[in-house]
RNA sequence: GUCCCUAUCGUCUAGAGGCCUAGGACACCGCCCUUUCACGGCGGCGACACGGGUUCGAAUCCCGUUAGGGACGCCA
């Protein structure tokens, strides 16, 4: 049996964290095992749902670099994947669940029912639905109303959870839900089995809050006899107070990420060990290493604290890891110089994210004339007019030596006010390579004031 | 309220009864490297929620308590 597994979002808004790990779970194992990732849009909250949102949800996923084999853009053998397109199939399996007695049409309306559920609570009881249209079964399509599925007298079910192992639930602790709304749309319960099934799933990974629904999606299974699949249910993510991650607890959706100017990778990789661990405790990899090691079984059941500061050192390692040459692009999106790539190259180090570029290269942008001491600035001038600026580590090499006899001075008098004249900051890259880059930059960029000129206008200022 | 899930350093986690004096990573602190910052290296701080069992032996198995979360919708 191949297997088969599907993210199933509903375009509500950009795709969050959460949705994003439990569509990378979907995918590596997918992926591990040969099988086919489906993305199936569940849109039949018509009040809710875009096509805004499902452009958006899909961009995000393309940017995560979770590529799938069935879906509403690219087709496949069980299309549509839009489940607001499939409401005939559900309609079928409607009226054959009504054929078999196990549904049947409720034409209850919604204040009645509100009504019913608010004294239930105060008598203590369950809010249960009072079985009124099951009792008095009638079937007549004219008017108005909604389909409920009855739960049978051995209404119990068991399932074999691939991360929580097994979980009971007795027939009580549900009442006869509804399948099929009176507007005729079908509801979440409901379609996922009809599409699970015919898409032929053969393991369900999908989020903690989907646990309890399992109950009521296995009855409808056992109703139309058909295969019940794997279920796989991932904890919930949580913010700094435990609570479930929300706006308030910063980003949530994967495109602020992107605009933060993390890697899709790093967010790929930290989200993939939110929950789950490499059995040879590696952390930091690509995709390759999860799509080979990856198991259900090794993912953990207690829901994950999201921490945005070991997101930050992961897009870091990930940064890192790039070349110049590989950055550029992504860089440019948000800073672009005809130097950037060497500009890169000399800052990589001291960033952690790709928006972080243009403020570490700020001392090459922008120069404010520091106040150095007027002889130092001089000789420093002279230095750089009658041997010029330092092209290379050797070209530095020779200039700090001479510089030492010239001002008379060494080791960290020496180096600051150099640091200083040239990039106009204390802080920064090694010189050996910010002097070279400087030079580099105002020989293409007119916008880049050159060494010589940056020290010149602390000569002046000091006339 | 009822049902369900969960519980190891501040955070992510390793741990499948003896390998645990509980390992790793992030964060934090210190040292080293570095004539700055960062990167990197080394070291430190720091946890089995609580109470009962089972067992020669429990972080690991069972029960309970507590705490957190989820579900109980004509939302998904």
């Amino acid at each position: 049996m191949t297997v088969r597994v599907r993210f199933a979002p509903s375009p509500t808004g950009h795709l969050h964290v959460g949705g994003a790990r439990t569509a990378i779970f979907n995918w590596l194992f997918a992926k591990r095992h040969g099988g086919t990732f489906i993305l199936r849009v569940e849109d039949t909250d018509q009040a809710r749902s875009t096509r805004e949102s499902e452009a958006m949800v899909l961009g995000d996923l393309r940017w995560l670099g979770l590529q799938w084999d069935e879906g509403p853009d690219v087709g496949g053998p069980h299309a549509p994947y839009r489940q607001s397109e499939r409401v005939e199939l559900y309609d079928r399996v409607a009226r054959e669940l009504i054929a078999r007695g196990v549904a049947y049409r409720c034409y209850c309306t919604e204040e009645e029912l509100e009504a019913k559920r608010k004294l239930a609570e105060t008598e203590g009881r369950p809010p249960h639905y009072d079985l009124k249209c099951w009792n008095e079964r009638r079937d007549d399509e004219s008017v108005p109303h909604a389909i409920r599925f009855h739960v049978p007298k051995d209404g119990d079910v068991t399932i074999d959870d691939r991360i929580r192992g097994e979980v009971t639930w007795k027939r009580e602790s549900l009442g006869d839900f509804i399948i099929v709304r009176s507007d005729r749309l079908p509801t979440y319960n409901f379609c996922v089995v009809v599409d699970d099934h015919d898409m032929e799933i053969t393991h369900v990974i999908r989020a903690e809050e989907h646990l309890t629904n399992t109950h009521r999606q296995v009855l409808i299974y056992r109703a139309m006899a058909w295969r019940i699949p794997e279920f796989a249910h991932v904890s919930l993510i949580l913010g700094s107070d435990r609570s479930k991650l929300s706006k308030r607890h910063g980003a949530t959706s994967v495109s602020q990420y992107e605009e933060d100017g993390f890697l899709p990778e790093a967010m790929v990789n930290y989200l993939t060990l939110l929950g789950w661990s490499s059995p040879d405790g590696l952390e930091v990899f690509g995709t390759e290493h999860p799509i080979d090691k990856f198991a259900l079984e090794r993912v953990n059941a207690a829901p994950a604290v999201f921490d945005a500061q070991k997101l930050e050192w992961m897009n870091a390692q990930h940064l890192h890891a790039k070349s110049a040459q590989e950055l550029r692009p992504l860089v440019a999106k948000w800073f672009d110089v005809p130097w950037l790539e060497e500009g890169i190259d000399v800052v990589k180090t001291s960033v952690q994210r790709l928006t972080q570029f243009r403020e570490a290269l700020r001392f090459v942008t922008e120069y404010n004339t520091p106040a150095v001491d007027a002889a130092f600035a001089r000789a420093l001038a002279e230095e750089l007019r009658t041997h010029g600026t330092p092209g290379d580590a050797d070209g530095y090499k020779a200039m700090t030596e001479r510089l030492k006899t010239s001002t008379g001075q060494k080791g960290k008098n020496l180096f600051m006010p150099l640091r200083l004249a040239i990039t106009g900051m204390e802080h920064g890259p090694e010189l050996v390579k910010s002097i070279p880059l400087l030079r580099h930059a105002s020989e293409v960029d007119p916008g880049v004031l050159s060494p010589l000129a940056r020290v010149e206008r602390i000569v002046a200022a000091s006339a």
